[in-house]
Order: structure tokens, then C-alpha cells, then sequence
DNA sequence: AACTAATATTCATATATTCGATTTTAACTT
DNA sequence: AAGTTAAAATCGAATATATGAATATTAGTT
């Protein structure tokens, strides 16, 4: 009866609910797309080539979570990826696709 | 038009897969618990203070997503992480708790 | 105020979760 | 080898949550 590994105690809630919500191939390419630049709705449901009514509803539920937030600018609304622990998420699954030079650079 | 950053052809069905199995308060419990060491079922379920029918429900889906595998061993049977997209995407996300030493080390 | 384009919300359907009861599996006993 | 015990898996039915497309709302323009 050493050290348990499963603590009834650990509180994962919000990093569950972070995982849940980058669970699904819509929002996580949404959420991908977002880390390079921020981005209005039209463009993303144009690209992704699906309803808007269908990305909107996506964008609700990561706004929600606070995975991104959006600033208006006029009658478009620009969105961003604001969560540390998604982009930490999204970092370490994507290595190879998005921080390419998140290699060792001490010193110089 | 140019580069699109969501790109309608990038398939991350197997990505979003694993993160909405992880995206399970009692799931990233055990796969967290798992991470360190292979654990017994019903360990894993005392533990928790679950259900023992609640846990096995998760450990099942965990197996058939391909995250965990298990061995049996007489009676008992012993889980452990198998994914290597969900270790890291727990490692990314509990830096602080696990790999304490996942610092630069280039040289020596 | 009417019109148009951009985005948000509602709602019916589908899927996921829970946990008691039952079943399967494997080892040990007589 | 039938009976017993213990661990783990499956079933089933109630409850909760997610999904996607129709509908509604908002902001800018004339």
C-alpha cells in the first residue's frame, strides 16, 4: 500500500473539459487553424467547406470554455485561441506540424 | 487567398478520437494514474471510489480506442497506456506533475 | 425603417454516461 | 470434475449531454 497513482481527491475538471471540447474534428481543426492566426467566421466555415450554422455553434462552445475569444471588428468577428493548456494540448500533438523550432536554445 | 490555415483536407479523426476519450473527468483519471505505473482493475476502481461496473464501462472504451491495452494475470487484469499521442498529450498537459525533467539536455 | 450580410440560438434527434444486476473468466478446494 | 470464490466484463434501462440544421438576431448600409 505504497503511493496510489489513482487520487479520488485530483481534481481534473477543467482539463477534462478542455480535452472534451478539442474532441472533436471540427473544433480541433478549428482550434489548429486558429494557432498560426486569428481569424473571422465566414473565412473558417469556407475553408472547413461546412454550414455555418454548424461552425457557429462550435465557436459557441469553445468561446464558451474559454478555448478562444473573439473581438469584433464591424460586423465580422475575429477569433483567437486564448487557453494556455489547449495551445499546450494542440503543441505537443502537432509538433511536427506547427512549433518546429521548439527545440533546445539555452544561451544564445 | 493566401495560405488557408484550416485546411478541409487534414483528416483529425484519430487526433479528435483520442482527445474526447481523454475528455472524461474519470477516464483522464485513470490514464493519468496509469501513466506512471500498470494498475489492476479493481485497484483502479477502489481508488476512485467508482462503481466497479462504471470503471470497467471506461477501461473498455479506453481499450477500444487503443489507448490502454491490458494482460491478464491469473484473476486479475493489469492495464497500461499504450498511446504514445496520449502520453504526450498528458505529459503536455501535466508537465508540472510528471516529467519534472523534460528540460533542455543537448550535449550532455 | 427596410435591406443585406454575418453571426448566434433553438430544438429534435442521436449519442454518451451511470450503475445495479447478471454473466464470464480463472484459480483454488474438496 | 463439480462447487466455490473473486475479478472483471457485459447487459439494460434511466438519465444526461452533444450534434447539426432551421430559425432568429445583430450590425452595418442605404
Amino acid at each position: 500500500m505504497d503511493e496510489l497513482p489513482f487520487d479520488k481527491s485530483l481534481d481534473f475538471t477543467r482539463e477534462s473539459e478542455i480535452l472534451k471540447v478539442l474532441g472533436h474534428p471540427v473544433r480541433l481543426k478549428i482550434v489548429a487553424g486558429l494557432m498560426s492566426q486569428s481569424c473571422n467566421v465566414k473565412k473558417i466555415w469556407e475553408c472547413l467547406g461546412l454550414p455555418q450554422a454548424t461552425v457557429s455553434q462550435h465557436l459557441a462552445l469553445l468561446k464558451n470554455k474559454s478555448i478562444i475569444s473573439g473581438r469584433r471588428e464591424g460586423v465580422e468577428v475575429f477569433y483567437q485561441v486564448t487557453c494556455p493548456e489547449a495551445q499546450k494540448i494542440i503543441g505537443a500533438l502537432f509538433s511536427e506540424l506547427f512549433n518546429k523550432r521548439e527545440e533546445c536554445h539555452n544561451g544564445g
